[in-house]
RNA sequence: GCGGAUGUGGCGGAACUGGUAGACGCACUGGAUUUAGGUUCCAGCGCCGCAAGGCGUGGAGGUUCGAGUCCUCUCAUCCGCACCA
């Protein structure tokens, strides 16, 4: 019997697919939709098997889908603006955009060749003008809505990648992609007003049922709504120049206000800078706190330093209480308003700070059970639930009653009010680079900036720009940023900031309903589409991309353009492909495909191929160029086939871990597409399904069928692939047991009927296999567009039982037993059992536990 | 420190609502075929033991006729956030 031979087989029916245009989506309002998105890759010049994975698993719910009769939307794009196209540029010579295109050109092959059951026919790339030039749009439809300003600030600058980044991009105070030592530059910026919508993004989390929990305990930890009080300290005294309203400060705790000992401010405030300017030691402090480094293990042994301003605040529930000023260290004077009242008994930070400067500690919340008399805070601050005490009328409250009392005296003095604070800022969304979304505004020198008439756009990045310098190419070209006020029609300059990656890739989701649309989203495309059922992508993005996409869908749907309110209602991140490590003795990493693994035993060592060189084997790691334990897709498609190395990267972990990538696990995968072929092939070509007569065989074969549909479609539906995978590998092995040669009539018809169902549910993971076989069982049609099996629930069960028997918890043989026999007759059978018999000798049965179907336990003694 | 997970053979991992632990695959061992070459097939494969049998899901307790699964405590590893008032 010929082997299954791939290399003919795949690319033929791919190019049926392609022929038949068997995954065009389309609008069909008679048909539930689907809407099947992996998140788009960056064209970085070649496919891995990271790919291979998110793809292939994305693959499976789309063919799925489509098979269970949804009108199904798979689509694929490019992430396609972005610094390694200007680096390579730099170090290169290249241009960016030939780069980018032939690298787009290029994958674009490599993921077709995975055959997906994608609509081609939607693809873009974000750096298409069709879709920049729709973005800039998009863009001056938020500055319509005030949700886009400009403000000097301070910003993360990278000073590798010479650009701007946002905070959600600065990781351990460095570069998200550069990992250099973010610096803090004053500079104007474009920013997004994200936090208009913290409120919404904090609180949609609750609806998003289908999203890993971690996402969205990142998501809202990121946001970091607070509820508090926001209040300002009379001054004791003449207040500081600018200060007349008092000193401002935020807490959560206002209920500990009568256990304050001191109010801090930041090194960076206002007021610590007016201090320095007049006082040198306070700037020499001042200049001490700025030298500790951003990085966390800086951080966390940071020793908390302060500096005693020597000015006096005056406490709002107590006009003859007075407390001192100090500069601390550990105040971020991003947060809040920089500024805080310190209560040492109840805050470790507070209480670190005042046992170094030997200031006042006084608990004022009582835990449950402590006598008032005797408890005392040491070294630790007691942050748990209580009664307040030592606090006039805030006594013998609960902290929230408290908190709620403190507020409203607070407000009733007009010293503050109730206030939520967010730790997420602003998104800055300008990057000083060339290679990205150019900002549809010009600089005037009568009019200011002004964003340009639609009627103006798309503004066209120029096609020869010049790289080799650092900083912004767009800046330096000679004539491109030369252009009219669209106000008073003198001239004026263009933006040269181009936009942020992660704007471009907020909103292409939406792009995809329609991607060739005269507007930027075409409603009634994204009215059916929208939101996307199934979002597939890795866990890195939990605050980034999806945090803007969600807020960049809200703000969309404010202004009438999209009527989802979320644009992911299902999220998975999926695991990382792994690989064993190896290295010289001399510590260079080796390719997997130098080094031979050899079994001595137990243990496992690895040698040189080229010359048997003893070889280090290291962890197991993500696969990275730089550990070069990497595998290229394309030499597993040549060996094994592009079904192989999908069935492999699905089968043997859980999608959401770690997959590990093993020369034997691959071999194993395309073992079991031969043998499926095997099978098939095997089976004549003549046979019905139809049922003649029955007999054992047959009966087991069709029971078997109808569970591993049940089982498949159940695994799929709760992405265990793995899973799935592995009752399609047992039921072949009883299709092998069964075999069509010297089959009965009986035995015959119900593999064929197996054979039917089998072809359509490998579909979703070998789908170049699957229509080899379909054919070959005269399938109608193709199996990429066959309807997906049913079971008769039935035909499921099986009528004879086999319950295990146990002796006081211990197995100690089975039994058979009709289904569903009654405890008596199944006692019966049991004590009539000579070998159970044998195991209860001498001993007296105390009682006799039958649990029907499943399984029999004897109590004796 | 806070938050989220995860601990099962040599390895990746199965096990629905408490009910035969180790499915399926890899690796390994023996055999057959082929004989040249990442072949195919059959059998075995948790640990200890010649066997009968005993022990086994990170560890210690507990609930239960019965615990990988439930409860309490504990250890380890991974991920995220982090002086957020």
């Amino acid at each position: 019997m010929a082997r299954y031979n791939p290399k003919e087989t795949e690319p033929k029916w791919r190019k049926a697919w392609a022929d038949a245009d068997a995954f065009r989506a389309v609008i069909d309002p008679t048909r539930p939709k689907y809407y099947m998105l992996e998140m788009f890759p960056y064209p970085s010049g070649r496919l891995h098997m990271g790919h291979v994975r998110n793809y292939s698993l994305g693959d499976v719910v789309a063919r799925y889908k489509r098979a269970r009769g949804f009108s199904v939307l798979h689509p694929m794009g490019w992430d396609a603006f972005g610094l390694p196209a200007e680096n390579a540029a730099i170090e290169r010579g290249v241009d960016p955009k030939a780069w980018t295109y032939e690298n787009i050109a290029r994958m674009r092959s490599e993921l077709k060749e995975l055959g997906l059951s994608i609509d081609w026919s939607r693809e873009f790339a974000t750096c298409d003008v069709a879709y920049y030039g729709k973005q800039q749009a998009l863009f001056l439809d938020l500055v319509e809505r005030g949700l886009v300003y400009r403000k000097e600030g301070v910003v993360n600058w990278d000073p590798i990648d010479q650009t701007v980044l946002a905070n959600e991009q600065v990781v351990d105070g460095r570069g998200w992609r550069s990992g250099a030592v973010v610096e803090k530059r004053k500079l104007n910026q474009w920013f997004l007003r994200i936090t208009d919508y913290a409120d919404q993004l904090t609180d949609d989390l609750a609806s998003l049922d289908r999203w890993p929990e971690k996402v969205r305990v990142m998501q809202e930890n990121w946001i970091g709504r607070s509820k508090g009080l926001k209040f300002a300290f009379e001054f004791a005294g003449d207040p500081p120049k600018g200060f007349d309203g008092g000193l401002e400060v935020y807490t959560t705790r206002p209920d500990t206000l009568y256990g304050a000992s001191f109010v801090g401010i930041a090194p960076d405030h206002p007021l610590a800078e007016q201090i320095a300017a007049a006082d040198p030691k306070a700037a020499a402090f001042i200049a001490e706190c700025k030298k500790g480094g951003a990085s966390q293990a800086e951080i966390d042994t940071a020793e908390k330093i302060g500096f005693d301003t020597g000015l006096r605040v005056t406490h709002p529930f107590d006009p003859a209480w007075n407390l001192p000023v100090w500069i601390a260290n550990f105040i971020l004077m991003d947060y809040g308003t920089g500024a805080i009242f310190a209560c040492p008994a109840h805050d470790q930070r507070d209480l670190d700070f005042c046992r170094k400067y030997k200031l006042p500690v006084k608990p004022v919340v009582l835990p449950p059970g402590e006598d008032p008399a005797t408890f005392a805070v040491g070294s630790e601050a007691y942050t748990g639930p209580g009664t307040i005490y030592h606090s006039d009328f805030l006594d013998g409250l609960d902290i929230e009653a408290g908190k709620a009392a403190a507020i409203a005296r607070i407000e009733a003095q007009k010293q503050g009010v109730g206030a939520t604070v967010y730790r997420l800022r602003d998104w800055g969304v300008a990057r000083q680079r060339a290679w990205g979304c150019p900002v549809p505004m010009v600089h005037c020198a009568k009019d200011g900036v002004v964003p340009l008439p639609k009627s103006a756009l798309p503004v066209v990045l120029p096609d020869d720009l010049e790289f080799g310098k650092p900083g912004n190419a767009l800046d330096r070209h000679p004539t491109w940023k030369h252009t009219t006020c669209p106000m008073c029609g003198g001239p004026a300059t263009r933006e040269t900031d181009t936009l942020d990656t992660f704007v471009d890739s907020s909103w292409y989701f939406a792009r995809f309903a329609d991607a060739d649309a005269v507007e930027p989203i075409d409603k009634a495309a994204a009215d059916y589409w929208m939101p996307v059922d199934q979002y597939i992508g890795g866990i890195e993005h939990a605050v980034l991309h999806l945090l803007y996409a969600r807020f960049m869908t809200k703000a969309l749907a404010d202004d009438g353009q999209l009527s989802v309110r979320e644009p992911f209602a299902g999220l998975f991140t999926q695991g990382m492909v792994t690989h064993e490590t190896y290295r010289r003795q001399t510590g260079e990493w080796l390719e997997p495909r130098e080094v031979e693994v050899v079994v001595e035993g137990k243990s496992r060592r690895a040698r040189l191929l080229e010359n048997g060189a003893e070889v280090v084997i290291g962890d197991v790691e993500k696969m990275s160029k730089s550990k070069r334990n990497t595998v290229a897709p394309e030499e597993i498609f040549d060996v094994y086939g592009v079904d192989a190395a999908r069935l492999f990267v699905l089968s043997d972990s859980p999608p959401e871990r770690d997959a590990q990538w093993t020369t034997g696990g691959v071999a194993g995968a395309w073992r079991f597409v031969n043998r499926v072929w095997e099978e098939f092939a095997s089976q004549p070509q003549s046979v019905s399904g139809a049922q003649q007569g029955s007999d054992e065989a047959a009966t087991a074969v069709r029971r078997a069928t109808h569970r591993l549909i049940k089982q498949v479609t159940e695994a799929i539906e709760t992405f265990r692939f793995n899973s799935g995978i592995a009752r399609l590998y047992e039921f072949l092995n009883l299709l092998k047991a069964n075999p069509a040669k010297d089959a009965t009539p009986a035995l015959l018809a119900a593999r064929q009927d197996a054979l039917s169902s089998l072809a359509r549910l490998i579909a979703p993971f070998t789908p170049h296999l699957a229509e080899e076989c379909w054919v070959r069982i005269g399938g109608e049609g193709m199996a990429a567009m066959a309807p997906w099996p049913t079971f008769d629930p039935a035909l499921i069960e099986d009528s004879v039982r086999v319950l295990p028997v146990q002796v006081n918890g211990k197995r100690r043989g089975e039994i058979s037993a009709p289904a569903g026999a009654s405890q008596a007759d199944v006692e019966k059978i049991v004590l009539d059992d000579p070998e159970i018999a044998r195991r209860l000798e001498g001993l007296t049965i105390r009682k006799v536990i039958v649990v029907p179907d499943r399984i029999v336990n004897i109590v004796a003694a």
